[in-house]
DNA sequence: TGGGTTTGCATCAATTTGATACAAACTTAT
DNA sequence: ATAAGTTTGTATCAAATTGATGCAAACCCA
């Protein structure tokens, strides 16, 4: 079994963390109609995971997401919030970690910092997906989008985050205007509508969609979008952020 | 400097407590018509703080949080919601917690792991103000209701988690039947626009108001109250929380 | 018995939401 | 060129919800 440097560099890091505390996303993405999310598979283990990591002593819980959100895709300057901390005794199986070090050549004793208890701030962010290169850490094979409606099991309470992720997006679409953060900087009409569509798990109805969105004031047409499509072109929106 | 037996047990218990971990209860209770938060304050110091405590390795967050209320409250069963996660690096002054300690005759030295960088998670608590017996903690000479309008200082960033709570409690009380768990078991149509008007801090009109409640269809009539007083009696309610 | 009060509810106006329709603007096929 | 087939933008009307006002009922007190 070889060992890694890496691996190694990060284990020797433990005491740099706040014990106890660690920090999971939940990154959603917006790609062809399916509300996607981002999730992490371990190397060898095939382990299924959301991106995470620690808290170091010097900075907060949210510049912990936000470093690692930067760290899994690559962009900051992202919409991103905490949703819920979840603090259960038993999380679920820990022995993944101790399997997952296991498999990369360390053998962890029972008392090793990985291995303790950690409850775990929850946070969601929305990414314009066209911007986000999934990048694997130091444990996984790759990073990948999944079909919101097909995650497949994941270590720990990891699914359970997910779906408290998933309401509480759902919650905020309807007094918040956060979906936005979820397409490219314009956009059509068509494809907010898509959007809350697809969150929302429920058709609307067209004309009122757009009747709705264009009342809160906030949409600025840029230009008509010629599509090359065999029917009417789009107006082309922007989100007037300072009105 | 008197030394305290109860506190020296309390310190002595930091390794039984998960690390970096603590919970803070903003503990909402509706009394004449007015908001009130439970607040303690300590000995000697005469800080403000609110009802908070650790987390012990074998118990959840959540259950800290219902130990601590129930500490705090002499009550159990309380509607009991986890709202925000506070993970500043730097979270106020921590020297209040030395102050404190020293004002009971006990020096900590720096690395004591009641000085250490502890993220709080916050839960607010809706009870019934006529059950609830403040009663202080080892650190405080009393526990008292506070209006909402009249919170004096707190220590740390206290006085922001009560910021955070209250936000929060608006918005669920739109889309939540949360507030009923503020009033004594059956109440008038009266007291609860008079609830909703405090915590939204807005008039509603009387007639609008009850026709919106009766429509939730969870209100049970219980009967006429005489109340003695020199008009037509109202009705007394009871949540049908079955319905 | 009449005055003062609050309660419960009806009523109507104003606003918001739901549903449908239709002309405009584009491409493609003839 | 023109007709057919799309989707888009918006108007329109019905239905539902919300805002505002009024009034009779039920109580106490003098």
């Amino acid at each position: 079994m070889p060992t890694s440097q890496p691996i190694k560099a990060f284990l020797d890091k433990g005491p740099e963390y706040l014990p106890s505390v660690s920090v999971d996303c939940v990154i959603f993405g917006f790609h062809e109609n399916q509300l996607k999310v981002l999730l992490l598979e371990f190397k060898h283990t095939k382990a299924f995971a959301l991106p995470g990591g620690f808290v170091f002593k010097e900075e907060s819980t949210d510049e912990a997401a936000t470093r690692i959100l930067w760290e899994r895709t690559g962009v900051k300057d992202i919409y991103l919030e905490q949703f819920h901390t979840f603090g259960e005794q038993n999380r679920g199986n820990w022995d993944v970690h101790k399997a997952t070090m296991s498999s990369h050549g360390f053998e962890l004793e029972v008392e090793h910092w990985l291995l303790q208890r950690f409850i775990s701030i929850g946070y969601y962010a929305l990414v314009d997906f066209s911007k986000v290169q999934p990048t694997p850490d130091i444990f996984s094979d790759l990073g990948d989008w999944y079909d919101i409606h097909q995650i497949p099991a994941l270590i720990l309470d990891h699914n359970m985050i997910i779906d408290k992720a998933l309401e509480t997006l759902r919650l905020m679409l309807d007094h918040k205007l956060v979906g936005f953060n979820l397409l490219s900087e314009t956009f059509t009409m068509n494809e907010l509508q898509s959007l809350y569509e697809t969150i929302l798990d429920k058709k609307l109805l067209r004309a009122n969609f757009q009747r709705k969105m264009l009342s809160l004031g906030i949409l600025e047409r840029v230009k008509k979008k010629f599509s090359g499509k065999a029917h009417k072109p789009p107006y082309v929106y922007r989100i007037n952020q300072n009105q």
